[in-house]
DNA sequence: ATGACCATGTCGCATGGA
């Protein structure tokens, strides 16, 4: 199964590059953080057009993600256990949507940016990853051989190679050490991060200042694995023409095949 | 060329992204 995950900044501007990226790749199930809009306005029909089912979770223009697959959806769940609620009065945001596509259960995440460290949205960042190591350690103390992949948009570059210049980012949110030891917190409960091993490049690069040309990008989208799904991974790559030409989402697609 | 921000709602400009 070849498994991807895309933040595609907006599906309504995105869809036909979209479309036309899981028919070229080959991709069976996708996952898509800011999608940027409400479940109604969600472009379902040209995802079923090309032989995909698509389940998707959106509030408002903000956040929103989504999986579409060709290999079945089973078992959707909107949020994780525990997820931390934002804003006054206090809501959930459309930030993470779990299903089971083909036995492997499967997470859209949208991790919250942070802004700033320091900012109010820094704290729940980091109270929003604390509480995702909770729930996805709890669902492999309940099933240790249960196949589950963590994907998504983390807002967080775990190694200083993972910016182009980490001169330019001290005291910057994303690279800070507890947005890091949150991310390693998940290897703490039994996680694998499976795309590093297969993949030096970043996936993204900001529109601005000629970020793309220059190869000033980031790596902050990731995979991680169960222990029974890490053990099936056979590879893993990004799309990198994906941030070429017309239009381009300013993240790539990561993508994993399982064997 | 891989090229000098882009998306939302709303319609002049605020908000969010990283």
């Amino acid at each position: 199964m070849r498994l991807a995950t895309w933040n595609v900044n907006s599906i309504r501007t995105r869809v036909d590059r979209v479309v036309a990226f899981l028919e070229r790749s080959g991709t069976d199930v996708l996952a898509m953080q800011e999608t940027k809009c409400r479940d109604e306005q969600f472009p379902a029909l040209a995802f079923e057009a090309a032989g995909y089912e698509v389940v998707h979770h959106g509030l408002n223009q903000w956040n929103g993600v989504a999986v579409a697959s060709r290999v079945g959806i089973s078992d959707v769940e909107v949020g994780f256990p525990g997820m931390p609620t934002w804003g006054d009065p206090a809501a959930a945001e459309a930030r993470a949507l779990g299903v089971t596509c083909d036995g492997v259960r499967v997470w859209s995440l949208y991790v919250p940016n942070g802004r700033a460290v320091g900012d109010p949205h820094y704290v729940y960042k980091l109270e929003w990853m604390a509480a995702l190591r909770d729930a996805a350690g709890a669902w492999l103390t309940d099933d240790p051989d249960a196949q589950i992949a963590l994907v998504g948009d983390w807002n967080i570059a775990p190694r200083d190679e993972d910016v182009w210049d980490i001169s330019l980012f001290t005291g910057a949110t994303h690279v800070s050490e507890p947005e890091r030891a949150a991310f390693r917190a998940l290897e703490d409960v039994g996680f694998t991060e499976v795309t590093r091993q297969h993949v030096e490049q970043y996936t993204y690069w900001d529109y601005q200042q000629l970020r793309f040309p220059r190869n000033e990008g980031m790596r902050i989208d990731f995979v991680q694995a169960s222990p029974e799904l890490a053990a099936h991974v056979v590879g893993a790559q990004i799309d990198r023409d994906e941030r070429k030409g017309k239009a381009p989402s300013d993240h790539v697609p990561v993508i994993v095949d399982l064997g």
